[in-house]
DNA sequence: AATTACAACTTGTATATACATGTTTAATAA
DNA sequence: TTATTAAACATGTATATACAAGTTGTAATT
């Protein structure tokens, strides 16, 4: 397929700035091309290239101000998770590592699941996969990824070290998150969870439950994550 | 002030749907009116329609699907509170009460804080107030705001009972959240959280601060969460 | 009766244009 | 030199229009 042919080209604006941003290309506090500059420099209409800017101070990426500019953010010096935005994404300088503990494999749906299922999701198989994210060598969080198997070609095979899920989707798939839910508590850590974080059985941990919608009608996925913060906070902009 | 003239039309619209969501005049998977209906119904044009429409989105009320409409999602059912939305928002049927324990006071700003501060912001003063959020009588949140004292008339006296900081900021000085940043982490109650949320001494509580930017230029403000999340978890779109 | 094809309606993308409003810089006047 | 003004430029708001593409119900066909 010729990939990079049906895309909007709002949507390639925005992908090409937002690999700006994240590659360090633009630093905190740097301005963004005006929106007129944006529309000589790729041929556009200031209604496209605003649909671009918008989906990137949606995100975090930039702030906009009158009269000012496009105005980039600073990219998240902890870990950004609470956003729409996957784990692995601007981490440039921390020095992250993936452990994979069960990789993608094939499995029925947990009954009962931490969301309520839709019936065509329930009937499809689910891709399931147990990963550790180290920070420096040390285990923060413990990701563990429901995926319905439904028109996702060779993902089973796909490399998931250092990528996040929410790239690949979205570069091989052209799914993109576009919302979802959350559920978020503070718990103890069971034997399973301090074995994995190296913490001690009962200090508490985060557990975050999402529900990633996305923008292929119908097609959800799923997220449990367990996370120490003894040593790291959460951190994410919205 | 003759409020509401100068406010754009595109975001009256945005607010007269909000308040119709969340006021139950829509409900779960409703469509609301088509984009072009909504243009005859408010004589704008399309481009206006979906400047409010996608604000709607942005912040979970509805999501669109191409040939089918704008369907509204269920309100959370939780505790919304992740998203970009105030604590109080859509929480219609919960009986959710809240108690202050300081109310508003000038002070100076604690040093250090959870966030850098800029030097207008450290130089003016602090809007301080406590507050414990209740759900069926039970304490859920204990809540700490820091607002810098800048150019908010009348803004102590005011009442917060049952009324969201962000909806009176809003309504009453057009000042919208546009986003921000949170630093999120599972900690063990101290004496004093133990006691407010009426939990024992050392269980799991999720600490979450905020730093909230506004449309108004250089304007942001703070909040310090705890909550005790072994009743209710945190509930959030978007 | 079941299938197909089409029409009507929906949101998605894109152009072209105009004026309002906030920011910055440079020219001008005191 | 300092303060004021104006011009240039930035984003914000809004209109008008056109066609693409997805969804749904209906009418025609088999």
């Amino acid at each position: 397929m010729a990939k990079g042919k049906n895309i909007a080209r709002y949507r390639k604006l925005y992908e090409e700035l937002r690999d700006q941003i994240t590659g360090g290309m633009f630093l905190e506090g740097d301005l963004l091309p005006s929106e007129n500059e944006l529309c000589r420099q790729h041929n556009l209409t200031r209604p496209t290239v605003r649909l671009a800017l918008s989906a990137l101070v949606h995100e975090g990426y930039i702030k906009k101000r009158q009269g000012k500019g496009s105005i980039v953010n600073p990219l998240p010096k902890g870990i950004g998770i609470l956003s729409v935005e996957g784990t692995t994404s601007a981490l440039q300088q921390m020095n992250l590592s993936t452990g994979i503990i069960i990789p993608p494999e094939i499995r029925n749906w947990a009954r009962p699941f931490m969301f309520p299922l839709p019936a065509e999701i329930r009937n499809s198989g689910c891709i399931y996969m147990e990963r550790l994210r180290l920070v420096d060598g040390k285990p923060l969080f413990f990701d563990i990824s429901h995926i319905p198997n439904i028109n996702l070609p060779r993902f089973i095979t796909r490399s998931f070290h250092n990528r996040s899920l929410f790239d690949i989707l979205r570069k091989n798939y052209q799914i993109k998150v576009v919302g979802g839910e959350q559920k978020l508590s503070a718990i103890p850590a069971d034997r399973r969870i301090a074995y994995y974080l190296e913490i001690p059985k009962g200090a508490p941990v985060l557990h975050l439950e999402r529900q990633l919608e996305t923008s292929r009608p119908g097609f959800v996925f799923f997220s449990s994550l367990y996370c120490s913060t003894s040593d790291y906070k959460l951190y994410g902009r919205f």
